[in-house]
DNA sequence: TAACAAAGGTCAAAGAAAGTCAAACTTTTT
DNA sequence: AAAAAGTTTGACTTTCTTTGACCTTTGTTA
């Protein structure tokens, strides 16, 4: 297994801290391994996913960055309830999955609410195939970031 | 953090005096920075706009000053929030009036974090103009319902 | 009171990142 | 060998920052 994408990702797989935090710059990376810039944005969409552990956040501009987290996922209850979001999730089926949170202290009752609104028919209000899958999204973003920190 | 908007913006933050006011010369500090004064009116004007919790009153002339007024939260001030939001909402707008939120004691970090993930680009994912038409929506919703507690 | 100096304001162009996407190439699977 | 999957590259786009030229307002002084 000889390409530089594994190369690449074996490296920032290597220099990721402690703190499960990574600040880089996608051109010096780039030329550091002598490849096209984008070729970091391919590794990061391949192997860093979210589904893998992994959240991104960027800025352009001078001074641009990427930051890279690994989200901590030893948390069953959480990752299962994740797994088994269904991806045409109506609201209230939403609900039901809020409140077993609360019931479980992962969220507080104003949290709920918080989450409640994100996702509810009023805010979301377009084709209900499209707003279901929607709702699916933000849920599990929201589960996901739930589990960093 | 590699750009001076953002040294600058950090300075500012800094000096603001307990009062919640600062008064200052554009010249002195684009002097201090040793950056062109208009670079002062950016960094103003991207980060410490009303949206974000904060008012400018400026003289020109001989004597001339900027004063950076840091708004007190009220139930009004989250009605303006409201009613200055734009329609067509980008990720880090969004990020800037959450963050005024934390920082008035309104919303928890934890709070912030989950309607950050709410309205990230990721949990969306649409063609750009709905996208920040469906973020609009979202945070608008949320703050609704946050105002009513 | 007219001119000049001393602020701050505006805007557009240039620069500095990162993002996207499709085409070309390589490797693996069937 | 053909098809599919994965990788690499580069052209183009978008976003954010920095700079500078020119404008407007206000205060000062001859």
């Amino acid at each position: 297994m000889n390409n530089l994408s594994d190369i690449i990702e074996e490296f920032i797989l290597n220099t990721i801290g402690s703190d499960d935090t990574l600040n880089l710059s996608r051109n010096e990376l780039a030329n550091f391994f002598n490849v096209s810039p984008s070729q970091i944005n391919y590794v990061l969409s391949t192997r860093f996913t979210q589904n893998r552990g992994y959240l991104t956040e960027s800025k352009r501009g001078g001074g641009g960055y990427i930051i890279l987290k690994r989200i901590n996922f030893d948390d069953d209850y959480l990752n299962q309830v994740i797994k088994n979001l269904d991806t045409n999730l109506d609201f209230n089926q939403a609900c039901y999955i809020l409140e077993s949170l609360v019931n479980n202290n992962y969220i507080s009752e104003k949290e709920k609410l918080i989450i409640e609104s994100a996702i509810s028919n009023k805010a979301l209000s377009s084709p209900l195939k499209i707003e279901n899958m929607l709702r699916y999204n933000i849920l599990k973003n929201i589960l996901i970031n739930l589990g960093r920190d």
